[in-house]
DNA sequence: GAAATATGTTAGTCTTGCTTAACTTTGTTA
DNA sequence: TAACAAAGTTAAGCAAGACTAACATATTTC
């Protein structure tokens, strides 16, 4: 079998996601660039660096760069495609402002059930189909009733 | 101020919420309760107890019953309400079953904003009103769409 | 290329929340 | 009522994750 069950924290988790979001906008991750977008102190980072690192996740030379591994990219994209699902379903269909949008993604992306996060997947397609072809009435009757646009 | 901004952790809303449920259950509260619902162990209950007594939650005299304050009830109810509405948004409209349902609504009652669960709790109201009155052919389909009986 | 600055790591501490083992109190029952 | 069982507490310890202070390595810059 090619990968364990990993079993990550929260906290694990959300390491992984921010070194692939900044792999992906400046190429290169490091220590200091990691403890900037999470607002923690450089310690910690290292720490938990050495925690991925020893569960084969990322890949870290001392006072080097961070890179994913294989395994590491393919959790950090689940946990994202996770997260960016969330994100629409908070704000376009809910209209929640796009900061409580961000927060609650952020702290719920971790805790769903793969059950309820495919169905939940399925139903932002649905109605952001709908919502993109002319909307129907319900979809504007929804969103006044939520009060969207409050 | 009567009610000064208790930031409660997640942990502490959950036995919060525990006591009132086995208060509505039982009418009366003991460790021993709490500890079997939680799967935790007697002296993580009586730490979690002392945690709250000293915050105002709950009352506890050594050895007694335990009963929530006027303000544990408060944050009790509240957790409860974003709980039930969670699993129902989970159960009625995106068809998850009852047990995935109940286990991610305890893990994500307690992150939400308020923003976030008021506008949830909207959507729920409105879908569940409309599926109330003869389902509209829209509701069918989105719930087939979302393989709700799959 | 040496000094100054930026970045990374180590060591030690704190907090939260859980555990086990041992002890105390309460309740039951013969 | 004495003894046993059930429930609660205390003490000690572990693990995750965060912090500060101090030290080590890289990178700039003059």
């Amino acid at each position: 079998m090619a990968s364990q069950k990993h079993k990550l924290s929260a906290n694990m988790e959300d390491y992984l996601e921010v070194i692939a979001m900044l792999k992906d906008e400046k190429g290169v991750v490091r220590v200091k660039d990691i403890s900037d977008r999470m607002n923690v102190k450089k310690p910690s980072v290292t720490a938990a660096m050495n925690s991925l690192a020893s569960k084969g996740l990322i890949e870290h030379e001392r006072y080097g760069y961070i890179d994913l591994s294989v395994e590491g990219e393919k959790l950090a994209r689940e946990v994202k495609e996770r997260h960016d699902m969330l994100t629409r379903f908070f704000m376009d269909i809910l209209g929640v402002s796009e900061n409580s949008a961000e927060t609650d993604a952020c702290k719920i992306e971790h805790s769903l059930s793969k059950e309820t996060s495919e169905k939940l997947m399925h139903l932002v397609e649905y109605l952001e189909m709908h919502a993109g072809e002319r909307p129907p009435q319900w979809l504007k009757n929804l969103n006044e009733y939520i009060g969207k646009n409050k």
